[in-house]
DNA sequence: ACCTGAACACCGTTCAAGT
DNA sequence: ACCTGAACACCGTTCAAGT
């Protein structure tokens, strides 16, 4: 039950400080870029005075690593819906799944960024918490591939990894303007078929 | 023919104001990061006033760009050396320089940060210029590879970039404590011999 | 419980002036 | 040609005090 205030009306209390900041830093984390986030600037937007985000965020690592939270609880959700609207077919699940994840590393960069800085960090176990999620998933996927004899059998880290390490490099190509937006999918959709072929059970 | 003040000494021309800049700058990126790096502070380790740097580099953007720059080179030295060592035999040249890529980028995680960051940015066509030359590397030998009937033939370039992608997403992952850093030559080497599995040409 | 205002120690950048 | 010193507009962080 937050009233909330008239245009123009400045209340001592702000009442939604938090979210309001946090939805505030993720446009800028958008626009500007990790280093163009600014407590004060965000207070200022906000119109409340410089000390008062502490109240909520002890200091700017506190809020980063906030954003960098729902980032991951983020991804999962867009990983599952993308998963929901394919068929059992191993082969389409993964690139549902492929296209859906660098899809999201390149449309949040800045974003993607701060949640595996902010991973391990000290401190950062929440963040480590809400990235295991994710990470579960494409392991399941990996040992629903092994059961259908689509890929290898074998632990499932080593496969998953490099197929992980390829997306996450696929994005890191096209956010630092190597390769143009364009070809995105179609690296990713070369990338799946290449690897399966490559670490399918030998004939 | 640059006289080295004695030490204690500290005359008003330092001498080596820009190579002491970089070279200290360099350390700083490695032992803090790109946001552990102030000019003010590298001015004050080498007993120079806040404003003497401007001389060297016009902005603080100047002096990671001209790091970026210098780090383009020394990857490129380090691949071509890695290819140096090595017999003719293309699956063996791909995972030495594959090997070699990874180290770098693992071993200077923030200078390789910096490097792909500052490649396109207004003004960073120096950058983009150093950059090309290790690209061009890794483009030959894909060339080779097609040629000496390993790689499917084709333009080169989707399929050097994958390996590329691939590569870069190891480094990430180990930069980002996904992965432990003694599995990462492990990793490189599993996924060239995929890559390999999965570009040769169709029996 | 939540926010303000002043204060502190840091930045990068600019510019007249020094050697 | 190269460097200094003061100045400006920004930070993040801290803390007594206000509501």
């Amino acid at each position: 039950m937050c009233r909330v205030p008239e245009t123009g009306e400045r209340p001592y209390h702000h009442g939604h400080l938090r979210a309001g900041l946090l939805q505030a830093a993720e446009r800028r984390l958008r626009e500007d870029g990790v280093d163009g986030l600014s407590l004060r600037d965000l207070a200022r937007e906000l119109g409340v005075s410089h000390a008062a985000p502490r109240r909520h965020f002890p200091d700017r690592r506190a809020l980063l690593d906030a954003l960098a939270e729902t980032g991951f609880a983020r991804l999962d959700t867009v990983l599952r819906a993308a998963l929901a609207d394919t068929a059992d077919d191993f082969a389409v699940r993964l690139q549902a799944v492929a296209t859906a994840y660098t899809r999201f590393a390149t449309e949040n960069a800045a974003l993607l960024e701060l949640m595996f800085r902010s991973k391990h960090r000290p401190g950062g176990e929440r963040v480590a918490r809400a990235a295991e999620g994710a990470f579960a998933l494409v392991n399941e996927l990996i040992v629903q591939g092994q059961a259908e004899g689509a890929l290898q059998a074998g632990e499932p880290e080593q496969a998953g990894l490099i197929l992980f390490a390829t997306l996450q490099g696929i994005a890191a190509l096209v956010n630092g303007d190597v390769v143009p937006p364009e070809m995105r999918d179609g690296l990713v959709e070369t990338a799946t078929e290449q690897f399966l072929r490559g670490a399918r059970p030998l004939p």
